[in-house]
DNA sequence: ATCGGTACATCCCCTGGCTG
DNA sequence: CAGCCAGGGGATGTACCGAT
């Protein structure tokens, strides 16, 4: 295949697809048309040779050629994307960006806004907002870009996923002295816990967020 | 069995870039 | 400047699934 002939759109397209799990999503994360990404995939398609994605019921399943494709296809973007990045330069204090992070309410209320006033004083005219997290989603809308990081427990994802150690918290259960509901060694899978009515508060400590919810 | 909703494929047209 | 070609989008067809 003669790269020079070939739109390297098309590798844009055909990782949205992956990522995404079909064509109507892919036009949404990439702000296309469902037909123009139906095209687009149509021409690789006759590029490769291989149907990429087959219709299974509602879904389209990549094929044993797409699953070859998409680590390498994705490391090539990732390098474009890089290239692009150093040409742009960075420069915090006159950067205009926008980045959406990805959590849950406890974390939000833990990490959010610490992270506002860092960013207000370091990165003036950068803008974050907070996204609910859904956690079946975490690796596709990052590949997709629907999500710039997020903000979780640590959760078994894939290696190309880059994850940083922001704190460590403690569960403690905080009773009078002698309640007859607790007792002995307390667990939170099962006992007496699971019967009382809790509040559940969080207590984050780490060198670059403090805070409580 | 039928109907409505969802999703992908295809047809057709428009637009913009390239070339002679 | 005209013709060609590729890419994008609207409209529509087709297939599948779930509910009734």
């Amino acid at each position: 295949m003669n790269i020079s002939r070939t739109d390297l759109n098309l590798f844009v397209v055909f990782e949205a697809i992956y990522s995404q799990g079909g064509v109507t999503r892919a036009a949404e994360v990439l702000h296309l048309t469902q037909p123009t990404i139906s095209h687009a995939l149509g021409r690789l398609r006759d590029r490769v040779g291989d149907p990429l994605f087959v219709r299974h019921g509602q879904r389209l399943v990549p094929t044993p050629l797409a699953d070859r494709m998409i680590g390498p296809t994705r490391e090539a973007l990732k390098l474009f994307q890089r290239t692009l990045g150093e040409l742009d330069g960075f420069d915090p204090l006159t950067a205009e960006m926008q980045f959406s992070i990805g959590m849950r309410a406890l974390m939000e209320a833990s990490f959010f806004l610490p992270l506002v006033r860092l960013l207000n004083s370091a990165a003036p005219r950068v803008m974050v907002s907070s996204v609910p997290l859904d956690r079946r989603r975490i690796e596709a809308d990052l590949s997709a870009g629907e999500l710039s990081a997020a903000i979780d427990i640590f959760l078994p994802l894939g290696e190309d996923i880059r994850r940083e150690h922001l704190s460590t918290s403690r569960t403690v259960v905080v009773a009078r002295q002698g309640h007859p509901q607790v007792v002995g060694q307390i667990t939170l899978g099962s006992g007496p816990i699971n019967r009382l009515e809790i509040a559940l508060v969080a207590c984050f400590k780490s060198p670059n967020f403090q805070g409580v919810s």
